[in-house]
RNA sequence: GGUUUCUUGGCCGAGUGGCUAGGCAGAGGUCUGCAAAACCUCGUACAGCGGUUCGAAUCCGCUAGAAACCUCCA
């Protein structure tokens, strides 16, 4: 029996997991800035830690899931800003930043719930967070790791570099980082251009301000995450993650501000998914390449050839390994659709069979195959959530299901405890880890009233050899999405695409 | 400019020293009234060059190409 190994960015290398406290895990996975619209990149983190969320409650921790919503920034809707000039008297057509942040909460956790993502344990906000982000940086400041200038605040990063190891998590050296040449904003006020924003004076046309000892003003990037795991996972918790790009300078800051105002090393794991690529680029709105979530299951894009269910994606996603970067194309697509429509049916025909009671199998070598598939499913996913091999192995087992129902497999060459074994492990590693559900046809119960009627038809037609007719009816349902599968015994089952 | 990573068969994509990944597409076959579905069989791929080794896609070096980060970003 293996053990759950985890990728800790920290040390670079596969670690095995352990709880800070036995039986029970703290997760904070850094979730969306929600003043646009969720897109395709967004898929990768939130199905990536929703996978690892259901395999660590499947190993019987108790797990408390955080990820938060920044809502507090920016904010600015195409086409808005213009109209606030046109319509200033009404306050109703005045740009209201809590009516985006609802609006695109509300498509956010749409989204995740089409891609069957559990809901996190608790999802706190920035601005629900704004006390504890204040009693934070003044900690820090107090200790002398920050200081104020003309109502902002800033973390001295050299004096923190003097005695902590910054960098630790990207592996930047400082000095490089200082002799960057590039220009950024308020670089006067800070001490160091390494230095970062706790907290950010409000200039007068800044929509989201709040009181603070040093004047009206929001909080900086980094100082949500901080507070906000702090107060719900604690000091010091077990998993850390989100997306790559997050590591520098986000990840890095949270873990400096952390250490400082708590004596600690925040998180012991962090984990980093890879990024999603569009033809080999990355997917952002400097390459105008991005893709909705809306736009990627509606097909509404040009990039798209056709719209994609939200399974196919989930399932592309777990086809590659975590850490890797996804390249995404429409021919990558259609070619997870396919294979999951393929896994599908096997699973479907799994759940329907009947197998007799044997216990001696008469095909020891089969019978010992599928029970190693079975077993590896285990070490696969403990192997850093190889979900890309899990997949390969349910793979494997479809041709023995099917071949079971299609009689090349004879009742008995496995065993039923080995046949029983294969259904668990669809169950456990396909549906409860992966989270892939089935797609389901809506009204099955009428539908396969009309369905039985025409597939009867279809029968007696065949029976006086009129085959025009028969075959009518097979090719216009096929032509509809629906697809008759005559079966070795005569019977005549149907898939719906 | 600095840092890091990647380059696998027609396409996608696992894999870190010796053993078939897997999916999609394609070819042949079984079944079928014909199909579809299903099942069986088929590809000897690891950017190039050199090195280490009994043995490398897997380790080391060089070359070429690509990407990410250094700035909001999943």
């Amino acid at each position: 029996m293996s053990e759950l190994k985890i990728h800790n960015s920290l040390t670079r290398k596969k670690e095995v997991f352990e709880p800070l406290y036995p039986g029970h895990v703290g997760m904070y996975v850094c979730g969306p800035t929600v003043s646009g619209e969720s897109h395709l990149g967004h898929a990768r983190p939130y199905i990536t830690f929703d996978v690892l969320f259901r395999y660590l409650k499947h190993l019987g921790y108790k797990v408390r899931y955080v990820r938060n919503l920044t809502d507090a920034g920016h904010f600015e809707e195409e086409g808005r800003a213009a109209e606030d000039k046109i319509a200033k008297g009404a306050l109703l057509e005045k740009l209201e930043p809590m009516e985006l942040v609802q609006k695109y909460t509300n498509l956010y956790h749409w989204a995740m719930h089409q891609f069957n993502c559990l809901e996190p344990s608790i999802e706190p906000t920035a601005t629900g967070h704004i006390v504890e982000q204040i009693e934070m940086i003044k900690n820090i400041i107090e200790k002398g790791y920050a200081y104020e200038v003309n109502g902002s605040v800033y973390f001295d990063v050299k004096k923190y570099a003097d005695s902590h190891e910054y960098g630790i998590l990207s592996g930047r050296v400082l000095e490089e980082l200082q002799e960057s040449n590039r220009e950024l904003d308020n670089q006067s006020e800070k001490r160091n251009k390494v230095d970062f924003a706790l907290w950010k004076n409000a200039p007068p046309e800044h929509l989201m301000r709040w009181q603070s000892p040093w004047g009206e003003g929001f909080p900086g990037w980094h100082i949500e995450c901080s507070a906000m795991s702090k107060k719900y996972l604690g000091k010091q918790f077990d998993i850390h993650g989100g997306g790559m790009d997050l590591m520098f300078p986000h990840h890095e800051c949270e873990i400096a501000q952390s250490e400082i105002a708590h004596g600690e090393l925040m998180a012991r794991f962090w984990m980093h998914n890879n990024m999603i690529t569009i033809n080999g680029k990355k997917m952002g709105k400097a390459y105008n390449n991005t893709i909705k979530l809306t736009e990627l299951f509606s097909g509404n894009n040009t990039q798209l050839e056709k719209p994609y269910h939200p399974m196919t994606v989930r399932f592309f996603v777990l086809q590659t390994h975590y850490r890797s970067t996804l390249d995404f194309s429409n021919d990558g697509l259609l070619a997870a659709e396919k294979g999951l429509q393929r896994l599908w049916a096997a699973y479907e025909v799994l759940q329907k069979l009947d197998y007799p009671a044997v216990t001696e199998a008469t095909n020891e070598e089969l019978d010992k195959q599928v029970q190693q598939w079975c077993a590896e499913c285990t070490d696969f996913i403990n192997d850093d959530m190889n979900t890309a091999k899990v997949l390969a192995n349910l793979f494997e087992m479809a041709p023995v299901i099917n071949s079971i129902k299609g009689g090349q497999v004879k009742p008995g060459e496995i065993s039923e405890a080995t046949f029983n074994l294969m259904k668990t492990t669809f169950d456990t590693f396909l549906i409860e880890i992966l989270g892939l559900v089935p797609v389901k046809a809506a009204d099955s119960d009428k539908l396969d009233g009309v369905m039985q009627l025409l597939i009867d038809i279809r029968k007696e037609a065949k029976g006086r050899k009129d085959y025009a007719t028969s075959d009518k009816i097979r090719n216009q349902l096929l032509s509809i999405g629906i697809q008759l599968k005559d079966e070795k015994d005569g019977t005549v089952s149907f898939t719906i695409e």
